[in-house]
DNA sequence: GGTATACGGTTCGTATACAAAATTCAAGCG
DNA sequence: CGCTTGAATTTTGTATACGAACCGTATACC
């Protein structure tokens, strides 16, 4: 019988913080007092200082010594900079995922799809930019390159977290990945790998557009 | 007047057992008593702790709840798999470093390719390594591309900590390097970019017979 | 004889305690 | 009136304390 893995109070408080930003609710430049936020969420300090430093490897916050945490701040380079990584490893990601990918998993990635599909027809974007996540994530997870999988994530939050309403429309994405869905079910690599290479790219010019106008207005 | 960086005793902490790992000080498998570490470091467990939580998100080190901590060791899948991010990330960051050059910083990758050529010539390979490690590093930093050189760092430490003797020869490096240093010195984002991929490309060929020697033999 | 179980010792995870640095705010000075 | 200075307060970083989970050994049982 597999033993229900027990979680660290470290590990929960730190995907709770994490979900926080991601969601919003802690937003960029926030200072993250220790006494105020363990009192919040019910701990001592020593999980949340341990959870502090596992966000700041992941650069979701900035500690800055005998001064404070607080969530980090992205320039306008700095987030094209984590995208132009993003352009370089996803391709490889997927491509490891029409390698690699077992059944259940192409069953999943096809259900989060469909799932992907309603959630855009629904037309609520919040939701939308979760699932697209999700979506993302699987297909690295797929790749079984778990370095890969552990720093695209990051980066992907990093993204999300800091470019709401900048990104292309969930309609456009929705067509490349019904193709990605495809290609790495017929298990063709290079399909794959161009495909993901197409679809971020043009996504990294909206979000350059998208930052220009931001930043110009 | 700059003032000098106040470091953490965490931060102290974390970087000697990186040092210790990298060094193989700390073998591979090896437990990681938070006492008996403590004690030989002269620190309390707290910012041993910290330390911990910063290695096992780099994967250098890997923590079972309630169990312990341990220094990770990677599969051959898995050190391929960490030069296959290398592989994508690096003529990134070679391009970048191209681009974005400062003076000094060509003065001084131009110090080390220098120093890494008396060194490879003296024999030394143990410090021929390290000089390796960070001629690459400082072209990631030169890019500017803080996330890249970051996660490149932490690779390319996974990767000489767990593959000693596995490489190519320090000689043939050399003179790629020799290139990489043009190439970057010229401003040409192209070569610089193409150059390093084929070095890589023939470094991982070269691990790649390594590790099946090593495991066959 | 081999496996299961209970007990003691050890180690981990979390909470708390304490010292030092940083911030605040008000009073003194230019 | 603004700037500097200094003590009170807050907050951080590190050490220690404590309860609970895990490991090893020895004993009981099949």
């Amino acid at each position: 019988m597999q033993k229900v893995d027990y979680e660290d109070l470290s590990q929960r408080v730190y995907r709770a913080l994490k979900e926080m930003i991601l969601n919003g609710d802690l937003h960029p430049g926030e200072r993250l007092a220790q006494d105020e936020l363990a009192r919040r969420l019910g701990v001592s300090r020593t999980p949340l200082l341990s959870a502090f430093t596992k966000l700041e490897r992941e650069m979701l916050v900035q500690t800055v010594p005998r001064r404070g945490t607080y969530v980090r701040t992205f320039s306008r380079r700095e987030l094209l900079d984590v995208f132009e990584i993003r352009l370089r490893l996803e391709p490889l990601g997927a491509r490891g995922a029409a390698e690699h990918a077992t059944a259940d998993q192409l069953d999943e990635l096809a259900a989060l799809t469909q799932r992907y599909e309603e959630i855009v027809a629904a037309g609520v974007p919040e939701r939308a930019r979760h699932e697209d996540l999700a979506f993302h994530t699987l297909i690295m997870r797929m790749s079984g390159n778990v370095f890969l999988s552990t720093f695209v994530e990051s980066s992907n939050i990093i993204l999300i977290a800091n470019v709401q309403g900048l990104i292309k429309p969930a309609e456009a994405s929705l067509a490349e990945h019904r193709e990605l869905l495809q290609a790495i079910r017929a298990r063709d690599a290079e399909s794959a790998e161009a495909l993901m290479y197409r679809h971020l790219e043009s996504s990294r010019a909206a979000l350059e557009q998208g930052l220009a106008r931001a930043e110009g207005g």
